[in-house]
DNA sequence: CGGCAGATTGAGACTAATCAAGAGGAGTGG
DNA sequence: CCACTCCTCTTGATTAGTCTCAATCTGCCG
């Protein structure tokens, strides 16, 4: 009992310094289930490429990810490792539901991940159905956050997924001002997520670079010169992007009509797509089909 | 209450004819849960391209498909549609947590669906957690699926596209025997959830056919002449890739398991990328030549 | 200092998109 | 019945984009 509780005291004391406490899991348990889970979690720390679970093992537990990144991969059989999805913290490690593992979960950079024994999970959710829903919440955000990203990598060219990246990398939503953001991936993980080859993806940085819409300041730290530029280039052709950017239109620095979320781009019926569209020809993306 | 008996029976009868009855969502319910849902679901029956939810939109229900398939659509600024992934029955359709939509789900084929209003999800929920577990079990696997699908996409061009999406559609394992199967979706949309043009699609469809490998009846429907060597052009391994990795191999277990995925990808690459060529070789190139 | 792994740059080959056009089928209206 | 449009499927020629192979440069560590 004594350890039980020993164990609750450091575990909360964990919790209170944990970037996931007060959202996606835990965030949405109440207090006295937190610590129920948290008295029963094992922290473990990971160094960068460590793994921290392998493909086709067995594991009984899942993770949730206290600090920094875990990259899911997939082992194919001639070695190769493909990045498939980047996990920030809150998001959890490993399949809630299967005993193997169908990837591979490695620390992209050095990482903290929060372990819960699944039984013990159980356990817990048998008296507590919030657990369940908690659950359910993150893992469909994975999925709606996945399938965004598969969507985005579609019908853009390579300096556009690099530009787009970079683009969701910058933490404020600022435009205009200079934003500094490091890169903790390393260029073969990074190529491996935007689905390139590495020198594809040095050439793209520099690209971005000569068009001034960012800077390279050192291999791991890019500085975001112009972030409006850097929006447009991550959406656009590159032939004619440069034509519109030459000439200033109000309408597009203010205003940007990329600022549309995906959720509002059917709101507005056939007039808003029409805007769009007609927004779309005037900066020349290339669309298929 | 006689009405709900009502709905319950005919509901009831819906369900004895449905797919998802004994799997995926419905499978792991058992039958006073089943019986609770059955009487407050309502069947609703898609025409082939029907828009079925509309991104943007909020809903307050979630559907389980009965039959036919269903699309995960993503429209994009310039109104082109990105076809995600094709749900088949048992899974679910909308966003369970969400109540406006991220994607459109779409009929790629005449389908059924099975609405389930989400308070009264909800209100069930509450004295029935095995539905969360149901739920959040069916979600998982979606990822999964999802994640899979997008690996299977990279590192493949696109004639190995095709021969993979062709060998998961055959639906005997049998190999070597004739197989007819029947393209459900238009070429279009095929073409957009293999990642290329409709062009690109044909061309590549005739020339599986030049090989042999499959034969074209009609534009609908193909008959797989040669499973193997479908197989080779698509680049598969002899067996799934967890199979492979599952096998417990002294190199992986030990404390450096990631020798065999980056390491090993460099260090032996003369050797190792010249092995993987022979084999290439073997299979036949579907270059120009 | 040399080895080593990562990052960068260059030249060439080749894949797949683009543009263009023809073939076939389904629906419509005269 | 035909002509007409519209759409899907198909094929051809061209070109841009990306991968491959190769070499160079960098920082890091023993």
């Amino acid at each position: 009992m004594s350890f039980a509780a020993h164990a609750l005291k450091s575990a909360s004391e964990i919790c209170v310094s944990c970037a996931a406490r007060n959202h996606g899991f835990c965030g949405m348990l109440d207090g006295s289930c937190l610590g129920l889970i948290a008295g029963r979690s094992q922290p473990a720390h990971y160094k960068r490429s460590a793994e921290i679970l392998l493909q086709g093992e067995e594991t009984d537990r899942i993770g949730i990810v206290r600090s920094g990144l875990v990259k899911v991969v997939l082992l194919t059989e001639d070695g190769d490792h493909q990045v498939l999805q980047v996990l920030k913290p809150r998001q959890i490690v490993g399949d809630p539901c299967k005993t193997w593992n169908a990837f591979s979960w490695e620390a992209a950079t050095a990482a903290d991940i929060c372990w819960i024994q699944r039984p013990t999970l159980n356990l817990i959710m048998k008296d507590h159905p919030q657990v369940y829903r908690a659950y359910l919440d993150v893992i469909a955000r994975q999925l709606e956050e996945h399938r965004l990203w598969a969507a985005s990598m579609r019908g853009r060219n390579t300096v556009q997924r690099i530009a787009f990246w970079i683009f969701q990398q910058v933490p404020d939503i600022r435009d205009g001002g200079a934003a500094t953001i490091h890169i903790a991936l390393t260029r073969r993980d990074l190529a491996s997520l935007l689905d390139m080859t590495v020198e594809t993806l040095c050439r793209g940085l520099y690209q971005l670079s000569d068009r001034d819409a960012i800077r390279l300041v050192t291999p791991e730290t890019i500085e975001v010169l112009n972030n409006i530029k850097l929006r447009l280039l991550a959406r656009c052709g590159d032939g004619r992007v440069s034509n519109v950017l030459k000439r200033p239109d109000p309408a597009v620095t203010t205003d940007n009509p990329f600022c549309i979320s995906i959720s509002s781009a059917h709101a507005g019926g056939e007039t808003h797509v029409a805007r769009l569209r007609s927004v779309a020809s005037d900066l020349g993306r290339v669309g298929r089909n």
